[in-house]
DNA sequence: ACGTCGAGTCAACACGCGATGACTGAAAAA
DNA sequence: TTTTTCAGTCATCGCGTGTTGACTCGACGT
């Protein structure tokens, strides 16, 4: 059995754990403060640092955008796959990802992360692609997915941070299936 | 004439704007100190006050996004409308605007003001779509340009970080297309 | 020539931050 | 029961920040 003490580290690491998603997501690496992080999980600073050793520490544990499955299959069925990965982060606000994203413009770690994940996504669709521009057209797709979702959670772009997921997919799909390039975008010549 | 004074002076602010527009669109506003734009400047943090008043106004003073022009038409016109005001800004480096871009995600004025932006276009691109989602629509495209820029120039997406903006718009083009819905997105029934 | 003005310099203030370490008291182990 | 362990508290340190005000001194107006 787990003893009283070990239930309650556990209970305050977690009440932690959950302030500093919040506030991370929320403010950003260097607009939140330790002293807010102990306010809002109703503990104390030094018990924040006791924890979890130093604030980037804490951020790292907090701050993660999950891999998506591997992306495979012709032209179309990837630029499907990168639609399915959208919707999904459109589906509940992705906390844990918006920790991350919120500080990609100015926290050298966030930054890291974010363009680790997005490079390895873009390698990935890009092996897929027959073209010599694949790489500047994956680019551009995890672009996109990246301006959707920071102009629905972070921008809160009008019409876009309410709409549901399936609605902006199908407005999306066109522009991903045009990227991947399984036909010739409709009037390319001009 | 202009007196020794009155050039020295100008030459000052100049070199004080320059070096504040490039750390804060480098670093962005939390991490760029007031000591490093007079070092930057080579001059001195009481001079920067004196002649701006504070961090807040200096900001203010060299992070701006400019207006494109009104955009009006039929649905492909101001698809095509769009997507020249992104390869404007794909030209060459828009330190101005990467000033607020940077900050956008953690800095409040700067929060605003690209907000602003966003919604001002969104809401002359929505005039022109005869569409009930024109609002989504409208957003998504300007979502599109966010990300594009944002990947380019500060995340330094790989292939997108040094394209040439006409390629970049060729691809961007039917997506720009679909979003101002003047014709049915292929397969988009299913 | 003389007094004024203003560009530039400098030291210092008040504040909030991340981080440290000593302390308390109750639960756990002996 | 006695001893040890550890969650939680608290005061404090060192540092960097934006901001202030006093000071210097060469250019300017008269």
């Amino acid at each position: 059995m787990t003893t009283q003490r070990a239930e309650q580290r556990r209970l305050t690491e977690h009440r932690i754990l959950t302030a500093a998603r919040k506030l991370f997501s929320a403010n950003g690496y260097d607009r939140t403060t330790i002293r807010a992080v102990a306010t809002e999980a109703e503990t104390d600073p030094g018990l924040v640092m006791r924890y979890f050793g130093s604030k980037e520490n804490l951020f790292s544990r907090v701050a993660r955008i999950d891999a998506d499955e591997p992306i495979a299959g012709t032209p179309d069925e990837v630029a499907d796959a990168v639609l399915v990965s959208l919707t999904d982060k459109l589906g509940d606000e992705p906390v844990a990802a918006l920790a991350m994203l919120r500080s990609m413009l100015t926290h050298p770690d966030a930054s890291r992360g974010v363009h680790n994940f997005m490079t390895e996504q873009q390698q990935q669709i890009a092996a897929t692609l027959p073209r010599p521009d694949a790489t500047l057209r994956a680019g551009l797709m995890m672009s996109v997915l990246l301006g959707t979702v920071v102009g629905r959670y972070l921008i809160k772009v009008e019409g876009l941070d309410d709409a549901i997921p399936e609605e902006i997919g199908d407005l999306l799909r066109p522009c991903f299936r045009a990227l991947a390039g399984g036909d010739a975008g409709s009037a390319a010549a001009e």
